[in-house]
DNA sequence: CATTCCTCCTGAGTGC
DNA sequence: TGCACTCAGGAGGAAT
C-alpha cells in the first residue's frame, strides 16, 4: 500500500519526466476514480494544459498545471501511476489514461478502486478535506519533538492509532507504523500518553529514520506498489516486523506477534518492544 | 470534540 | 474443481 515513501518515490519519478508536457487527451474507463470535477469535465478541459511541476503532502500526490490548477491523486490501497514514453500498458484495472501531445502517457490503475483523483484550482486545494486537515510532514522542520510530545500527551488512543491518524502526522500507514514502533521498541497497544519522555524521543527519531531509509530504498513492494516507471521498491527486504508473523525478531530473535490494534493487522515483538 | 464503527472494492487464501 | 466465506486496509462519514 502506498504510504509516504512510496508516494514520494512516485513523485520524484514524475518530476523527472512530466514538467513541460502538455495534456492531449484523457481516457476514462471508470469515472468513479475521479471525485471532482465530473469525469466529463476533465476529458474536455484538461487537454491543452501544461505540467509545471509536482508536489506531495502526506500520501497526496500533486501535479501542478500552467493555469494555476492542480491534479491531486491519492492511491489509497492498490493504486498505481505509471508513466510511459509511448502508449500505456493497460489491463482491466486501468481506470484513467492521460495522454500527452508527444505521445507519452500516464496511466492510473487501481484494483480495489479506492484511489481518488481531483482536479482543482490551487486556490481551492483546501476543499479537499483530507488534504486540508493533514498534520505536519514528518521529514520537514514543521515536525519537531515538542509537537509530538504535546500531541502524545493529550491523546487517549493507542500509539498505533495515533501514528495512523493523518491529522496528527501526514503520510504514515500500516506498514511504517509497525516498523517505526519496532524501531522505537514501543508496543503498539500502549496508550499514547503513557509513553515516557525517553520513549517519545525514541519514537520521534524512529519516525524520521524509518521514513528516510524507506525513501532511499524507493519504497516497499509487498504486493501492488510500483514506482512511476513500473519498478519495484526495495524496502520489503528491510522490514523488521511487518508481514513477518511467527518469524524471528531481527533484534532479539524471539517470535514476531500479530494481532489487531486500532482495527489493523499489527506486527510487533513482545520481547524487545515494551 | 474524540472515538468507534461501517462502508467502499477485488483478489488471495481457507475450508468443505 | 468449485463454491462460500473471510480477510486485507485508507479514509470519509455516520453513530456513539
Amino acid at each position: 500500500m502506498p504510504e509516504l515513501p512510496e508516494v514520494e518515490t512516485i513523485r520524484c519519478g514524475l518530476e523527472q519526466v512530466l514538467p513541460g508536457r502538455v495534456f492531449a487527451a484523457v481516457e476514462i474507463g471508470y469515472g468513479g476514480s475521479i471525485k471532482d470535477p465530473a469525469a466529463a469535465d476533465v476529458m474536455t478541459r484538461l487537454p491543452g494544459k501544461r505540467v509545471t511541476g509536482t508536489g506531495r503532502r502526506g500520501k497526496y500526490l500533486q501535479i501542478f498545471l500552467d493555469d494555476d490548477s492542480v491534479l491531486v491523486i491519492h492511491l489509497r490501497m492498490t493504486g498505481q501511476l505509471v508513466f510511459n514514453e509511448g502508449a500505456a500498458v493497460t489491463d482491466k484495472h486501468t481506470h484513467v489514461v492521460f495522454s500527452f501531445t508527444d505521445g507519452s502517457t500516464l496511466a492510473f490503475s487501481d484494483i480495489r478502486k479506492f484511489g481518488t483523483i481531483w482536479w482543482v484550482p490551487i486556490s481551492r486545494l483546501d476543499h479537499i478535506k483530507g488534504l486540508a486537515t493533514l498534520g505536519p510532514e514528518p521529514l520537514s522542520a514543521d515536525f519537531h519533538f515538542s509537537y509530538l510530545n504535546r500531541e502524545v500527551e493529550k491523546r487517549t488512543v493507542t500509539i498505533k492509532a495515533l501514528l495512523l491518524n493523518q491529522q496528527f502526522l501526514a503520510g504514515l500507514g500500516n506498514i511504517y507504523a509497525d516498523e517505526i514502533l519496532h524501531r522505537a521498541q514501543i508496543l503498539p497497544q500502549r496508550k499514547a500518553r503513557s509513553l515516557s519522555r525517553q520513549e517519545r524521543q525514541h519514537l520521534f527519531s524512529a519516525i524520521r529514520e524509518v521514513l528516510a531509509e524507506a525513501i532511499e530504498c524507493r519504497g516497499t513492494s509487498m504486493s501492488d506498489y510500483r514506482d512511476s516507471a513500473g519498478a519495484l521498491g526495495e524496502f520489503q527486504n528491510r522490514l523488521q516486523v511487518y508481514g513477518r508473523r511467527d518469524q524471528d525478531c531481527p533484534r532479539c530473535q524471539k517470535k514476531i506477534s500479530r494481532s489487531k490494534v486500532a482495527g489493523r493487522g499489527t506486527h510487533y515483538c513482545t520481547s524487545c518492544q515494551h
